[in-house]
DNA sequence: CTCCTTTCTTAACAAATGTGAACGAAATTG
DNA sequence: CAATTTCGTTCACATTTGTTAAGAAAGGAG
C-alpha cells in the first residue's frame, strides 16, 4: 500500500475510502531500468507514473542538447499532461537516472476513475498547478540569481539529489558548464 | 467584431456559428490605463482578457524585484488560470504597459458558455498548453543561450515589442542588467 | 513650455563564467 | 579482474556580465 500516495490524495480532496481504494486498484506496478525512457519525444503519453523508488528526469532537447526541466524522486509524479490529456505527440522526454519503481496509471484507467468520482480531476489540476509554479520559480531563479546562488538554493531544496543526479545534469539544470559547477563546489 | 479572435477559436475547435456568437456575446469591453493592474498578487482572478489593442505584462515579484514572465500584445490573452479556475489568490501580477483595450470574459460567463457548449474547454486547455510550452522554452533559453543570443532571439520572435517594452523590463526578462543590454545593443 | 523624474547610455574596473586541455577517479563492459 | 569509457576536477586564459558612477535623453506633471 502506497501510504504516502494515499496521504497526498487525502490532502488534496475529501475522498472516501472506497474512492481511494478504487483509484489505488487501477495502478499497475512496473520498473524502469536506469537510462530507459518513460516517455520519448514524438510519442503520445499514455501513462502517468507515481515514483515508489528511484529517480527520473524530465528534459527537453534543444539543438541536440538535453535541458533538464525537473528531477523526480520518491513520491513524485512522472508525466507530461500536454501529451497525456490531449493525446498529442510529446515534445518532452522522461528517463530514469536510477532503476525506478513506478505505479502506472493509464489514460483509460484514469477515465474509469473519473466516471466513478469526477472530483479526482482535482489531482490533475493540482499537479498542473504545481508544475507551472515550479517552472516559473526555476525561470525566476535563472533570471535573477547568480550560478553560485542557484547551486546553494538547489542544494537546500533538494538535499537528497546532489549525490544522485550526475553533476553534468545539475550543471545543465542550473544553466552553467560542468567546470563552473566544479569551481563553485570547492 | 473581433475577427482575429473568431479566427483563432475556429482554428482550435470546430464550433458552430451559433456557439461562437454566444461566446462573443459574453465578452465585455473595457480599457486599462497604462500602469494599471489587470491582476494583482493576493487577488482571486475573476476574468480573462483578450487584448484588442495595447500591451501588458505578466510578472512575479521575488525579493521585491519584478520578474517579467510574458509580454502580451494584440490578439493575446491575459489571465492566470491557476487563480482563475481554482479561485485561489494569485501569486502572479498582470499590468498594462500601454493603455490596453480588452474583451473581458468573467468566470461566471465562461461557466454559461461551458453549459451551452462544453467543448469550449478546449480553449482553456489550448491556452494552458501554450503558456506551459512558452514557459519551458524561455527556461531553456535562459539555460543554454548567452545574453546576446537571448536578445537576438527575443528581437526576432517579437519584432514589434522592442520599441514598446521598456528596456529595463526586457533586460529583466532576459536575465541581465539594463547596462548589459545597452552594451549588447551597440 | 519648463521643470523634474525616470530611463537609457557610456565607461572603467571587478567579478563571474566559458573554453580548451590534461589528468585522475569512477563506472561500465566484457 | 582488466580494459575501456565516461565523468569529475583543475588550471590558465579568454570572454562575458556585473558594479559603480556620471551624464544624456526621453517622458510626465504642472
Amino acid at each position: 500500500m502506497p501510504e504516502e500516495l494515499i496521504k497526498k490524495i487525502r490532502s488534496i480532496g475529501n475522498f472516501s475510502d472506497a474512492d481511494i481504494a478504487f483509484f489505488i486498484d487501477k495502478l499497475d506496478e512496473t520498473v524502469i531500468a536506469k537510462g530507459e525512457h518513460f516517455l520519448s519525444e514524438g510519442q503520445v503519453s499514455r501513462h502517468l507514473g507515481y515514483v515508489v523508488s528511484g529517480l527520473a528526469m524530465h528534459y527537453k532537447v534543444y539543438d541536440g542538447v538535453e535541458i533538464p526541466c525537473d528531477f523526480t524522486s520518491e513520491n513524485g509524479w512522472l508525466g507530461y499532461l500536454n501529451s497525456f490529456t490531449n493525446k498529442t505527440p510529446s515534445d518532452m522526454n522522461i528517463k530514469a537516472l536510477e532503476e525506478t519503481r513506478l505505479l502506472l496509471l493509464s489514460a483509460d484507467n484514469l477515465e474509469k476513475v473519473y466516471q466513478v468520482q469526477p472530483r479526482f480531476m482535482l489531482l490533475k489540476d493540482h499537479y498542473t498547478e504545481l508544475s507551472f509554479i515550479s517552472n516559473t520559480r526555476h525561470t525566476a531563479d535563472l533570471t535573477m540569481l547568480t550560478a553560485k546562488q542557484r547551486y546553494y538554493k538547489f542544494m537546500q531544496e533538494n538535499p537528497g539529489l546532489i549525490n544522485r543526479v550526475p553533476q553534468y545534469y545539475i550543471a545543465a539544470y542550473l544553466g552553467i558548464k560542468p567546470q563552473s559547477l566544479s569551481r563553485i563546489r570547492k
